[in-house]
DNA sequence: GTTCATGCAAATCGTTTGCACAATG
DNA sequence: CATTGTGCAAACGATTTGCATGAAC
């Protein structure tokens, strides 16, 4: 597969760039629109998806596309299998003086905050290896 | 608001604490169909919701119902407003001390990992005073 | 001229909602 | 009986995809 210049590529990336928030697919669009009035969506994902594959843009989600529940109220961190999307809890202690460090650094409040380590689990890993 | 009993919804939160997975909707609805025949995932869905806001079950997600973009290719952390979903970059050093630690906990094969701090962003906390 | 990118519209998929009926208190 | 829960189907919203046309190489 290789890939061909277009200009609305490029913008997008530059876009991406320049910003400092970190927009939605829609963002994009709102602000091409007016450079490009026949711009579509698909033209936003479709070089969205080319632009992750090439290492230069990243994208924020949660790597499965279902919500998914537990019943563990307890404060605890999560390891998600790249593979077979298993999610599991973990025993490492939860740190919040990373919370009382990024007040620090911000100024902004913190309520609570997350960690999820991606990678592949026992099961996926010996299947892999026969 | 006031929450009248209901087997299904009993056996949803069940399921859920005896479920080392995190199940997604579609997965409790196929686990219950047989004790429910005419079960629906409406029904599913308003349950977990309704458990989420007694404080009984928990969802992982991303807090955002679209998937967000950065050009940052840099490792980093990401600091979430809670009320206007902004999303900002941290200098917070990444730890990676904290892959091992979960390597040895686990004797999993850990790739890389992410820390998300949920809160209030300065602007949404100015207009809050006011 | 072969391959990749675009615009457009339709399709997909997880989730939400309106409504009439059933279960709960 | 007043209110909440259910099943069903339709609606929703973000993302993906098929297809004919246009741009890149």
């Amino acid at each position: 597969m290789l890939y061909k210049k277009s200009k609305q590529r490029d913008r997008i990336l530059e876009l991406l760039k320049t910003t400092g928030s970190h927009p939605s697919a829609d963002w994009l669009y709102e602000k091409l629109k007016a450079e490009f009035p026949r711009l579509s969506m698909g033209t936003i994902y479709r070089n969205l998806s080319i632009l992750e594959k090439q290492g230069l843009v990243k994208k924020i989600d949660f790597g499965s596309t279902y919500d998914r529940f537990e019943a563990n109220i307890t404060p605890h961190y999560h390891f998600i299998c790249e593979v077979c999307g298993a999610i599991k809890d973990l025993e490492l202690p939860v740190e919040y003086q990373l919370e009382k460090k990024v007040e620090e650094e911000t100024h902004m409040t913190v309520h609570k905050h997350r960690i999820e380590f991606f990678g592949i689990c026992n099961a996926c890993m010996a299947k892999k290896g026969s």
